[in-house]
DNA sequence: GCGACAG
DNA sequence: ATCTTGTCGC
């Protein structure tokens, strides 16, 4: 797929704090679900002892959930990972593997933030505005926002807030597990990302897009 | 000052 | 994220 240039790469802390200032105001969170009908789920594995990283993406049917597409892309890690900035560590390696991509997804979905972020600008919500389409984030662990736990079966959910506003949500994907924290990057707002991560779920802690991808980078990784 | 901190 | 075996539970 086309992947236009938004802009160039930070070097330091400073100047990427500058960026995520500087596109803040482009994130859309008020767009309803619309008909999905391929969906991608993407992650990173990183190497031990070695900057070396493998970015994979899996394109899925939707919502029969068969594989259509697979891409991975072995790469460098040039920024540092810090709290508030992992975009700018991982989304130059999942550009590369979106530019292989032979199908335009109709959404993406992510081990990461979207709105639930410190400066309300996940990893989920820049990915958007460089595909220029929607992005949902479901991280794995908690960043910032208040919530009540979920209930304990699949498919539970609470609201997570921040300042009285609604940012996601913390869904049980699996019974007994721990739960996960879903919010809308762009282009989805936060119920639509909530019904895209239910819709998804299998029975893991993990949603099938992203599970599948965690798979395949770890497949390509133990080839380094 | 103290605690928290996606992957 | 990554290093790691067995083990408790459905």
């Amino acid at each position: 797929m086309l992947i236009p240039h938004l802009h160039d790469w930070p070097t330091t802390e400073a100047e990427a704090l500058a960026i995520q200032h500087e596109l803040v105001g482009r994130v859309n969170v008020s767009v309803p679900l619309g008909t999905i009908r391929t969906l991608a789920g993407c992650d990173i594995a990183y190497d031990t002892a070695s900057p070396k990283l493998v970015a994979a993406v899996v394109v899925l049917d939707w919502p029969s959930r068969t594989v259509i597409e697979k891409t991975v892309v072995r790469a460098e890690a040039t920024f540092p990972y810090v709290p508030g900035l992992l975009s700018f560590r991982e989304l130059p390696a999942l550009l590369e593997a979106f530019a292989q991509l032979g199908h335009a997804p109709d959404a993406f979905m992510l081990d990461a933030q979207g709105v639930a972020h410190p400066r309300n600008f996940g990893l989920a919500c820049h990915l958007g505005l460089w595909l220029d389409r929607p992005c949902v984030g479901c991280a794995k662990s908690w960043l910032v926002g208040d919530y009540a736990a979920p209930g304990p079966t699949a498919g539970d959910t609470s609201p997570l807030t921040l300042h009285g506003r609604t940012l996601g949500s913390v869904v049980r994907s699996a019974t007994n597990a721990k739960p996960v924290f879903v919010s809308p990057g762009h282009k989805i707002d936060a119920a639509g990302a909530t019904a895209l991560v239910l819709q998804s779920l299998s029975g893991y802690r993990h949603p099938v897009p992203t599970r599948l991808a965690h798979m395949l980078a770890n497949e390509e990784r133990a080839k380094l």
